[in-house]
RNA sequence: GUGGGUGUAGCUCAGAUUGGUUAGAGCGCCAGGUUGUGGCCCUGGAGGCCGUGGGUUCAAGUCCCAUUACCCACCCCA
């Protein structure tokens, strides 16, 4: 055992791992191109004050799950647990908003949460986080799932399901959730304990209490669409008439509610069957509210977060990619033929050429072998007769064809 | 924070129930043979304080206790 170890929950991309990482940022960045997103990379720290204000007090990642430290100058400060909070912070900062038309941002990057690991679940994890602030109408919801899927589906993966509901607005959330809790005060006793707790705080979150008994409690529980007020019942109307109208398969959950308080109306949720307890392989909804309470503009917005982490497990479990190896692979035969060896490999570099090279020592069977465990499609051989001749020799693995390079002048081949 | 499982070679894992001399396999690595100079095949080699600490015993990878790490689930969330 190694005398040191990354720390619990954080882990080491590996060469062999990050191919995919870089598969999956690159398609993330061609997809929001298409859609007009710009990207925003706010710092990875922020004050700590301004993940209490947004993310809610009562919430798991606010009362135990931040990062939360003291600078030198007694300021506190907490790693990022999500992204939504800097990326309004730094509109309102900036006044990114100004310009007369709706501001389409997103980031990558990783995020904190001091959790137990497991499946799909690290302390430290990657989120691709968009958001569209100051687009009050149903087509920016609709134009922002359209856009998660896309990116999700030209990655390849298939087996997933989109879930929607609304959660309302400040005229209709009150009246529903006085009705919920009234429901549910008269079942208390059966219902678990943490959901005895949330019922003062944020009765919402029983409805997806995965505890049989409160399952059982809440099927009978008032339903949010008939207390959506007709302006949210004509909005969420039309996100989903839109996405129908692209052939957009989705499906109304009336129980799914968001960890985060400051969503109202649609939320969605992308699944997945196949990881395991932790399914959710993207979440989000809109967050009217968040900025003014901020203290910016009463600005409306959009936005969701996709756990990257969650997509590589996938993607690894789907597809066992075949690794690209390099161009050629320079095997050195001799000491003496460093030199050469060394000079024609970086001109051939420098012609755009893919090319490895193993200067350490071993046996001409091995080089062949390493050349061949690289996935190289040709190999270069330079040793002492070919110095004489002034000829690399390479030898095309596929074909065993063998031709000559000339190692002065390598760029006439 | 609460459960359950697992830590033995670089990797994947046997061995533990029924303690017993030098702890094994496959893959990988190194050397050699075969080959038209590599892939297949054959021979040999290196590589382990059996997670860590204590205990029981003449004797512990194996039994007991503690501890730690990882995995999975609860919880929470993306």
């Amino acid at each position: 055992m190694p005398a040191l170890t990354a720390i619990r929950g954080f882990r080491d991309i590996l060469p062999k791992e990050a191919d995919l990482w870089r598969e999956v940022e690159e398609k993330a960045r061609q997809v929001l191109d298409r859609f007009d997103f710009s990207e925003l990379r706010p710092p990875i720290m922020e004050r700590t004050e301004l993940f209490q204000r947004t993310i809610g007090a009562a919430t798991d990642i606010v009362e135990k799950e931040m990062y939360t430290m003291e600078d030198r100058g007694g300021d506190l400060i907490t790693l990022r647990p999500e992204a939504t909070a800097g990326m309004v912070r730094a509109l309102i900062e900036h006044n990114l908003h100004e310009g007369g038309r709706a501001t389409k941002v997103f980031c990558l990057g990783p995020m904190f949460r001091y959790e137990r690991p497991q499946k799909g679940r690290l302390r430290q994890f990657h989120q691709l986080d968009v958001e569209i602030f100051s687009d009050p109408g149903p087509h920016a919801d609709a134009e922002i799932i359209v856009l998660l899927r896309d990116f999700l589906a030209e990655l390849g993966l298939t087996n997933l399901s989109i879930v929607l509901n609304s959660l309302g607005c400040p005229v209709c959330r009150p009246v529903y959730r006085e009705n919920l809790v009234a429901f549910l005060e008269k079942r208390k006793g059966k219902l678990c304990p943490d959901c005895q707790r949330r019922l003062g705080l944020n009765p919402l979150r029983i409805l997806d209490c995965k505890s049989e008994a409160c399952q059982a409690e809440v099927k009978g529980a008032p339903t949010f669409s008939k207390f959506w007020c007709p302006e949210c019942q004509a909005h969420f109307g039309v996100v989903k008439s839109s996405l129908s109208k692209l052939g957009l398969a989705h499906e109304l959950d009336e129980r799914l509610v968001r960890g985060l308080d400051y969503y109202t109306r649609t939320t969605f949720e992308v699944r997945s069957g196949d990881l395991g307890s932790q399914s959710a392989v993207a979440g989000g909804g809109r967050y009217d509210g968040l900025c003014r309470e901020l203290g910016g503009p009463d600005l409306p917005a959009i936005g969701f977060a996709a756990g990257l982490e969650r997509i590589i497990l996938l993607l690894r479990a789907q597809k066992p990619k075949a690794p690209k190896g390099p161009d050629y692979y320079a095997a050195v035969l001799a000491p003496e033929a460093m030199e050469s060896a060394f000079v024609l490999v970086q001109a051939l570099r420098a012609r755009g050429l893919r090319v490895a090279v193993d200067w350490a020592p071993g046996s001409l069977k091995n080089r062949l072998k390493r050349a061949d465990k690289a996935a190289a499609a040709k190999v270069i051989m330079i040793g002492p007769n070919e110095l004489a001749s002034g000829q690399a020799t390479v030898r095309d693995l596929l074909t065993k064809e063998q031709v000559s390079l000339p190692i002065d002048k390598p760029e006439v081949f």
